[in-house]
DNA sequence: CAGTAGACTTACCGAAGAGTAAGATTACGG
DNA sequence: CCGTAATCTTACTCTTCGGTAAGTCTACTG
């Protein structure tokens, strides 16, 4: 038995093995069920050194948040720069996205699906990366808008719609990853194709009515939905 | 102290008012961070009565997620089968199930927040509760695209718009909340105009197109973006 | 080759909380 | 008014797990 003591590491480079470790078990086990034990042995460690390093185990879930959080957001961000229109640049946005949490399943999921439950500072820390991946595409939206300062919209209109796209996206991130055929290119298509186009028609002026309250026919206003384009 | 002992009652009864304060601390606290201590507290009743009757904190989640869960779905349910075109049964289930976020908190955050966390059974309750509802909305969706049989759409792109659709929904109940000002007609109107009608564009033959991949110039297809309708 | 700082471990504590044993109390049919 | 079945409680047990005390070991500096 050769390697039975351990090569030690600088502090650095321990801390995020560490990470490393505890956002593939947050992820699989959820935070609650998540134990220290088992991130300190995946990270081959034992248990003193994280709370030495991180501090507790809400730190340490804090510390995964926030790492990756900055990597999806930095993902978005440096794809949805490059010069174009806030629609080409939205594309771009969406499909790094979409491509993100395909390749980094786990920290999606440490990211996702942990909002109730979790203290304060970690719904803090949560909420943070949301809006900040929000208002980025708020932005965008913002931007689509005042190109039609005709259109009646605002700055209401653009959050609305903000949280939808991040919503819908939110959700099929699962469809993505149960739909092998399925690409990020091909998912943020579709979606430009639901929602995009929608919003183009209602700049237009082009609206859905509701039916009337009472019980009549259908009320359709300026839906020219007869024919074909 | 007159009523040191507290009335007795039958089973029936404790049961649902024990489900009733298990949701309220579970919607608060989270599934793991509530205590049947004090769930048990707050039905008015001691901690063994809970085990006695619904087994273990487990099953008494269950018992709370299939109960509301019931309650969503037949909200929904109720509101869409009325006849009409897809596009009016999809408004009015669309409202019904913001009115039932709006009017009952708690149910949808037991229903909604808890999704990775949670032991198999859990999870399982909760996936049945989900795809009942995107059913729904699977069917009408379809129904809608049947109208239009040259659309060259099928199922696959329904389940798809389906996703979206209930994800954005999702994401809108805490949009609702935050703003007093909107109602669930209001929400629903705004949905329906950002993304049925871009479905009925869609269907129309009237899509997006993404910029060419390579860097050239916006490579819209036919897309009359020109000017308003 | 000291000596020190920082990496690392073993072995423990204490609180919290799920679940239960054992029985007390009351309604009610006969 | 008695038995019995159901409602309900007090007072525990037992495990799990976050967190820590008290060091040990090794790399590097002078």
């Amino acid at each position: 038995m050769s390697e039975k003591r351990r090569q030690r590491l600088p502090r650095q480079v321990r801390e995020q093995q560490i990470i490393d470790a505890a956002v593939r078990v947050f992820s699989q086990r959820g935070y609650h069920a998540a134990v220290v034990d088992e991130i300190s042995e995946l990270a081959g460690i034992s248990k003193p050194m994280v709370y030495l390093y991180l501090g507790s185990k809400e730190g340490l879930f804090v510390a995964c948040v926030r790492r990756e959080g900055e990597r999806l957001v930095t993902a978005f961000r440096e794809a949805a720069v490059t010069g174009g229109t806030p629609e080409e640049r939205l594309w771009a946005g969406l499909t790094a996205f979409f491509r993100f949490v395909t390749e980094h399943r786990d920290s999606w999921v440490v990211l996702h699906r942990q909002a109730a439950e979790l203290g304060e500072p970690i719904t803090a820390e949560l909420a943070l990366m949301r809006r900040s991946v929000s208002a980025e595409v708020a932005a965008l939206l913002r931007d689509g808008i005042a190109l039609r300062a005709d259109s009646g919209l605002g700055d209401h209109d653009a959050e609305f719609a903000t949280h939808a796209l991040v919503g819908a996206a939110d959700a099929l991130t699962d469809w993505l990853a149960q739909h092998p055929g399925e690409t990020p290119e091909s998912v943020t298509l579709r979606m430009m194709n639901m929602i995009w186009v929608g919003m183009r028609d209602v700049l237009n002026g082009n609206t859905w009515t509701p039916p009337a309250t009472t019980d009549g026919p259908p009320g359709r206003a300026s839906a020219p939905d007869d024919e074909a384009g």
